[in-house]
DNA sequence: CATTGTGAACGGGTTCACAGCA
DNA sequence: TGCTGTGAACCCGTTCACAATG
């Protein structure tokens, strides 16, 4: 029950648990169990009622769990009641593609600014965001109190950028570049790195 | 020493030492040690000693690990040191990032295919791609005798694609679809969802 | 009667600590 | 001396199994 001390790795299947819970909400469905949820992750029905007891008696014995109610309480302790701003470093072609994701707003993100030090891209467009010079970028993420970022910059670059974001108040990042990330223990860090899991894959092929 | 009875946790973290290796003899240094590695990587020493010793013997006691000889090692278990052909099934703003991205081609993968179901899209052309038709995905996978997809298609169509793509034969998916998919247990799938990630760093945020 | 919540048992990944060797 | 390779100890997440309950 303490909302703290639980592990990282419990914290990571929860908004799994959302999305698919949100995925049966708009199918109608009113209630499931840790069995039916399970079953749609590949997650056993005991992991789930054992991470779920982790923050709170969600369920009822013999009827499972209310799925308005479930989801209500995943996007609380989630902390995703609110809107939280994003600032995107890097508008080559992959901040292209997540500045014109709907996925974010849909689910408590918003890409707020668009950050780059190509001379040629700053000013334009991007989606609806003027790219704005990474040199105001300490200055312009502070005053705007923005606490996410997300990084669609080279791997050399990576690391400047980020101490430049951590300056700025940043809390926690999500890095496309291909590189690990050295940051102080109090900023959170998630990678994608899509070349890393292809390389993960091919180790099982014949 | 066993090739196969590795847990699939150490083979996810291998690519990552190669990343590291090879970015160090891309800074022209020839050897290196658990220790170096592990302050690079935020992994302990012990377990980089650990993993690799799984697969052999690759340090000297005293000296370490000689780089080009151990990304070598690390490309043969990774079978890498080939040409992993891709098909990408879906054209839309992240495809188009995917197909653009010139950091595959480095490291042993290659988009060969590019597929969509919208009339407006196939035909045109996606780098130095022209956009078939996933209707024609079975034949033309099959016969080009792809095993490894990438899929960057709505959820409400992954899973469809998915069991056609396990039709025409290919052994490896990384989705960026935001939803479970239900595959036979040879197939192997890796996620990419920022938006999961996104939710779960921000548990840790005030 | 179905299904949750949970203490106990289990399993396996990580760390420890040191022998062994260049 | 410096650093690897590794058995043993440790730790922690998962599964089990069942009492509790609507």
């Amino acid at each position: 029950m303490d909302s703290d001390q639980i592990p990282d790795i419990v914290v990571g299947r929860l908004p799994r648990y959302l999305q698919a819970l949100q995925r049966m909400s708009e199918d109608g469905k009113l209630s499931t169990s840790s069995q039916e949820l399970g079953d749609r992750l590949g997650i056993s029905a005991a992991q789930i009622r054992k991470d779920l007891s982790q923050f709170g008696e969600f369920g009822k014995q013999g009827t499972g769990y209310a799925i308005p109610f479930l989801i209500d309480q995943l996007e609380t302790i989630l902390k995703i009641k609110r809107f939280w701003d994003i600032a995107l470093v890097g508008s080559g072609d992959l901040g292209h593609a997540i500045a014109h994701y709907p996925g974010f707003s849909d689910r408590g993100f918003r890409i707020a600014m668009v950050f780059d030090n190509d001379t040629s891209k700053i000013g334009t467009k991007v989606n609806h965001f003027i790219v704005q010079d990474i040199a105001n970028l300490e200055k312009m993420v502070r005053e705007a109190g923005i606490k996410i970022a997300m990084l669609t910059v080279p791997a050399s670059a990576a690391q400047k950028v980020c101490d430049t974001l951590v300056k700025a108040g940043i809390k926690a990042i999500l890095s496309y570049a291909p590189t690990p990330l050295t940051l102080p223990d109090n900023i959170h860090v998630e990678y994608i790195d899509p070349l890393i899991q292809l390389q993960h894959i091919t180790y099982y092929l014949g």
